[in-house]
DNA sequence: CATGAATGAGTGTTCATTCAT
DNA sequence: TATGAATGAACACTCATTCAT
């Protein structure tokens, strides 16, 4: 009858999530197998049934966490809405993203701003995600309502600083209130709006 | 002896440099102080005369990086500039240390976004030398120049963009022309000008 | 029921040639369990159907080798033939079976040399396929053919040597012709003749 | 002055010892490097200060076994020697190589016999050592003493029988007294001359 | 000051074997 | 019978740091 136990995914979860966790909080150098192992409350040999080795196992972290964040970030989201409500919109549930799944938000800042951490297929897999974004910017460059500089500066300028304000956040230097927000918002729209 | 004293410190830069480099190209997690040790052509047991251990390494490079970078960022500015011209060589001269001075802007990088790398205490000395830009920028908002806004969401919005444009440079995905600075500095003004 | 155990029988087999083939090509140090039992088309868990454990495996497949070389020697043999004949005869099995049977042959050779791969028990009992050997080396000592030396001596100067040959040829150092063989034989013979 | 401790040799050639005792009596697959170490009396560490691997490791302990192997067979040998005289004092040295050196001999037969223990290159290095042999062999033969066959089957029917005779020794089967010696060169020698 | 040797503690990973189905 | 998941113990090897000179 060729029963067997099946691959349970919730301990593949569990070992995503302590990875998650030990990376954030100890850094990649201070996050070893058997650490993660423990936390997850399996044996280190059982990792190696869900992924193929450690970079494997960071690499499917990222991936997952990006998914995670595109369907947060698109969450409520159509291309029928107007531009500039749209981008606020996605704008919005970026900064809530970062807010709220702290862990998750930390962990991908750092695997983007990191050469080393993640491998070059990885990376462009998980830039995939933003696509929605960049096909709205390109609508707005059309409409006249967005100024036609590359998607790197737009994204710089409007995207990449809620990373800073989440980093300032978690220190405790500061407090992104729904006030701040607004502030920061406005900030966003008018370095990119014609 | 000055011919000793010398000879010692070139030496100690000699390790700053190879740590610069073995961090950035390898990371932190592949840079061991035997590799970096023979990168400075001394012996693994030299380094601990010149530093304590080997955190006590990175966070000397971290400050002598973030002085490196000041002394950059305030060339030529004096606090007698009017706000907007002011702002702009300062943006501009930290654009340039980020283009030109390519690793230690991308080791700077990397410590300001991991809470990992750096202990608590250089972090805070290492803040210091942005203190004329807060100033100015005080000035600006006493001026009703710049909006009367967090100094951290001024930062995120003007400064903390280059270092995205500066990683997706460093990655071939884009070039930081003379033409797309000068469209960042707009963005960077819009988004905090009154 | 004859489907079943038939059935059951292709898999010990299919194991055992796993092993022999894995041994042999990656020695025993890179022969594990795992790929044995991909190799077979089994899981790892099946092979402790049919075997104790991988020392048991290893015996098993040691003394079958060596039942399987003992048909292969005899083939056609008959005490009634004369000494010199019948030991011609058992010789030249013995190496074509070298020649032919190349993977058991160099496990066999593996398992004879190594002290530590198989254990005592099994080697005992492996000894005992050259029976005839040693019967018909007796009577051509008693026929004042053969010289009246230990058995040992008999084995070392005509039979071990094709382990040799078998080796060399394998390496492509050397290449056992027809011709080589006749040769070889004669020296065999020379060696122990009166 | 740059004084320092000097690398030590003792070390290096009590981790050989430890290895070839190891290896011979656990087998290759049982002598993991922290038994070496152990045995050495220094720590797993120190072992790759001398080496830089365990096939490294392996392989210079098969160099300098096949170096003090032919250092003992050519011993008090000299090409000025009638054929048959050389012969069999390189034959007896041999012998006596392998009676008495039993470590270092066995640890050699392991090497030639397994095809995955000794890479390619330290084989061929190996193989070197047997010169003087070879090219008595063909003076035999030039002068019409040795039979004109392949220098291999010169020495699977000469020298090779020898590590059959000591592996035999070794386990009790069989003892190699000064008359089996004789015997055993008798029946060498009668294989080979013409 | 400067060194290369030395190391204990740890790394990522593999393995023979067992377990639950 | 047969399985794939699971594992503790081990493996080869590396590391930051110290030691003796």
């Amino acid at each position: 009858m060729m029963a067997k136990r099946i691959k349970n995914n919730e301990k593949r979860i569990a070992l995503l999530n302590a990875t998650l966790h030990l990376v954030n909080n100890n850094g990649f150098h201070d996050a070893p197998m058997s650490k993660i192992a423990k936390m997850a409350g399996v044996s280190p040999a059982t990792i190696y049934i869900y992924f193929e080795n450690k970079q494997d196992l960071i690499n499917k972290l990222y991936l997952e966490s990006k998914a995670s964040f595109s369907e947060y970030a698109f969450k409520d989201y159509s291309p029928n809405l107007a531009v500039k409500n749209g981008f606020e919109l996605i704008w919005r549930n970026i900064a809530h993203f970062k807010l709220n799944q702290v862990e998750e938000a930390n962990f991908l800042s750092q695997c983007d701003n990191i050469n080393t951490m993640i491998d070059e297929t990885s990376r462009q897999e998980g830039l995939k995600n933003l696509q929605p974004l960049l096909d709205l910017w390109e609508r707005g460059q059309k409409e006249g309502i967005i100024k036609n500089i590359s998607s790197y500066l737009l994204y710089a300028f409007t995207i990449y600083p809620l990373a800073f304000l989440m980093t300032m956040q978690q220190r405790n230097n500061f407090e992104l209130t729904e006030e701040n927000l607004a502030e920061a918002f406005t900030s966003a729209w008018n370095s990119i709006k014609i």
